[in-house]
DNA sequence: CGCTCTGTTGACATACTTCAAAATACGTGG
DNA sequence: CCACGTATTTTGAAGTATGTCAACAGAGCG
């Protein structure tokens, strides 16, 4: 069985057999089992080692001295984390799993020789930490831009169309672990407004969520209420070649 | 006079002199000169070439169907952008200029030569790519977490902070070049709002802020309004060395 | 079967928005 | 250097999306 993050590295461009096989072992090489909601990285504590999160959901989040938390980000299997941990002398953010999870501890020469040995696997992997920039950015116009309810639509969307690239959706269907409270704290609202706000969705026929399982009744409608642009999730292009860069809209 | 990029890279970790004069060299080699507000790089258009920016202000932002835009980072002197655009098909997001300035663009070999010829420069580029991120990381923790007055007082703290690390900074002092209405975009609220804002911040004698000039009155004071910690701007320590990882805070 | 966590509801409060207009600064051409 | 048009800042009054508080109802779990 070809584990979550070769499917989501083949999502941005081809792979090779050798570099799919040496990923599929490397992945399972040092894997950790974790009860849910524990930090495994910690806000102001020592890096790790590259991970990738083989089962069960995790998030990335940052505290403020007060207590009041952000959710980050949503992590779910085949996604990377702490890529760049080497260069960083501590965790600006803490990483938290959600559920029960399976992780994969990479190697600390693992970048190194997937550089030497499978330098499109590289590219992949590079493609992956584009792709996640981009999310950041657009939870950040979330954030700014976006209403409480086109929020909330657009949260769900994108994690419908990432557990659906990894095929984690069965037709409409996908795993949500969030609860109400965690959906508040990665949307930057309250629990009770959430809680409304979802109410709101369903009531409209958009969506149906309950018992850790989200339905998407009508993702045109439900897009179209989150200006969703799913393009953001696919803007890597490993096999578009070096150099080759697409006529460029300069103003100037 | 050394330019700003190799002040601020030079903040993460040391540089040889060689890498000095080759990164100089480098970014004076192409030097476009723009006028204000316009876009260097547009969303959805196709991607750059690796960019410093010299001289100005620039921003990069997002832009919803609708034309609601979230103004994601603020880019001074120094600051690179694009540094993974050979990876992407096409933007996800535009660049612009605010005021006049001068960009370098950089030749599409400049990384891979730094890889290969200054692994030092090579090093100190993800480290800026690695503290990039976590200040976009900060911004969605300020947009979901912080009051309207918290966000202000924390744009102000982090765009005095950077700019005083590349010796942009006179004493209490540095340039401001956005208007209410950019800061009204990058901070997620109403441009009124941001006035009223910027009034209590004055009036509690925090801050001044005029004619493209903003004065930190109590850098102590403000700080605590904003609950802001510098250390993500300096997450990052090349020269801790490869592999030394602290102490890792698992909680497993 | 009782405890704790999660979801749901209602009434009320407020931080922030909206609209609209005046005041001020800013740039440009004459 | 002035005059005019445009962009920015400022002010006031009124509206609303979202937050707060508090209580209750289910679900999951040992």
């Amino acid at each position: 069985m070809t584990p979550h993050v070769t499917l989501k590295l083949r999502g941005f461009g081809d792979l090779n057999d050798a570099s799919q096989t040496w990923l599929a072992d490397q992945v399972q090489r040092n894997v950790r089992s974790l009860p849910p909601r524990v930090d495994l990285l910690c806000q102001g504590g020592g890096t790790g080692p590259l991970h990738v999160l083989i089962e069960g959901w995790a998030i990335r989040y940052k505290t403020l001295e007060d207590g009041r938390r952000q959710i980050l980000s949503v992590l779910i299997p085949g996604d990377m984390f702490d890529i760049n941990g080497h260069l960083a002398k501590s965790m600006d953010h803490s990483i938290a799993t959600l559920t029960p999870a399976r992780v994969a501890l990479l190697a600390d020469d693992f970048l190194d020789t997937a550089r030497k040995l499978h330098p499109d696997l590289e590219k992949l992997l590079w493609c992956d930490m584009h792709v996640s920039s981009a999310i950041q950015r657009e939870r950040s116009t979330s954030l700014g831009q976006r209403t409480a309810r086109e929020r909330m639509a657009h949260i769900l969307c994108e994690l419908f169309m990432r557990q659906r690239s990894v095929r984690l959706a069965e037709g409409g269907s996908c795993a949500f672990h969030l609860t109400q409270t965690e959906l508040a704290e990665a949307l930057g609202m309250t629990p009770v407004y959430v809680n409304r706000t979802l109410q709101d969705l369903r009531r409209d026929g958009l969506i149906q969520l309950e018992q850790k399982c989200l339905t998407i009744l009508d993702l045109t409608r439900l897009e179209a209420t989150a200006l969703f642009d799913g393009d953001y999730l696919k803007i890597c292009d490993a096999d578009g070649g070096a150099g080759a860069h697409k006529e460029n809209a300069h103003a100037f």
